[in-house]
DNA sequence: CTGGGGACGGGGCCC
DNA sequence: TGGGCCCCGTCCCCA
């Protein structure tokens, strides 16, 4: 399954992001401050829409186990929320498994402890919000991802992936030419090369050149007697997956 | 219709 | 932990 075809669907029913779109929640608003891609991760408040907002302190979770050092679950419990696959602000650092001296030790009272287990190690907890927090940091994050997007459905099993993937909802990256916004510095380089024309990267077979490794990782491809990609059918071979999936979707008559 | 180029996106790895 | 880079991939467009 390709990495990145999930996510696109995310983003748009259709081809693209709506680049246009975006801009203009994240960076036509406020340009100065996006241009050379100093802003490593979320956009002020007052540059995206409302809706779709979400405060940067939400994802500093060593602030908010600061804030609160006795734990957020008893914090989300008392606000009533029933809260979300698992959201970041429930997320401390390294703390209670039993081990920590914070509310759910069991250690203190070890009859209490047995009002909450965990049902897949058997760790026992005094508080439900003691429990609740062992199952997100230890036993539910082995069975599933634990880090949730605030923007779309995606969830991860790192914080730093997870911050990666943020960017490409905020696109802190803006081309000082053209005002188009990108996830991160190294995908506004490649398309800053289509305003210079530069071609760094050079087929040693026909001297053709391309500005994306990409393109010139396909087009090595087409001086290749037997290409990458190749149809279970009739055993011919494409240079590109998607000539594979085209050839497959009209009907491989199996001749070939 | 097919093949190829251009532009771009995302996750993972490495430093 | 974050940035740079690589790899794999998609989508659009055109000859």
């Amino acid at each position: 399954m390709p990495r990145s075809f999930l996510v696109k669907k995310h983003f748009s029913a259709s081809k693209k992001p709506n680049y246009s779109e975006l801009e203009s929640q994240t960076v036509l608003a406020a340009p100065l401050l996006y241009e050379t891609c100093a802003l490593s991760v979320i956009p002020p408040p007052e540059v995206l829409g409302p809706g779709a907002y979400y405060p940067p302190l939400v994802w500093d979770a060593g602030l908010l186990s600061s804030l609160f050092p006795a734990g957020l679950g008893t914090e989300a419990e008392a606000a009533g929320g029933a809260a979300p696959a698992l959201d970041l602000t429930t997320l401390s650092s390294e703390e209670d498994e039993g081990k920590s001296s914070g509310p759910p030790s069991p250690a203190s009272a070890p009859a209490a402890a047995e009002r909450f287990r965990c049902a897949q190690c058997a760790k026992a907890y005094s508080t439900f919000a003691g429990l609740s927090k062992h199952k997100q940091l230890h036993c539910d994050a082995q069975t599933r991802k634990s880090f949730s997007c605030k923007y779309c459905e995606k969830e991860y099993v790192s914080l730093g992936a997870l911050k990666m993937h943020i960017r490409s909802h905020t696109l802190p990256c803006v081309c000082k030419m053209c005002g188009k916004a990108f996830s991160r510095p190294w995908l506004l380089q490649g398309h800053i090369r289509t305003h210079t024309g530069e071609k760094p990267f050079s087929c040693t077979h026909c001297n053709r050149a391309f500005a994306d490794r990409s393109n010139l990782r396909a087009h090595l491809q087409t001086h290749s007697d037997v290409k990458k990609y190749q149809c279970k059918t009739c055993s011919r071979t494409f240079s590109r997956m998607s000539l594979l999936h085209k050839h497959e979707e009209t009907g491989c008559s199996g001749a070939r």
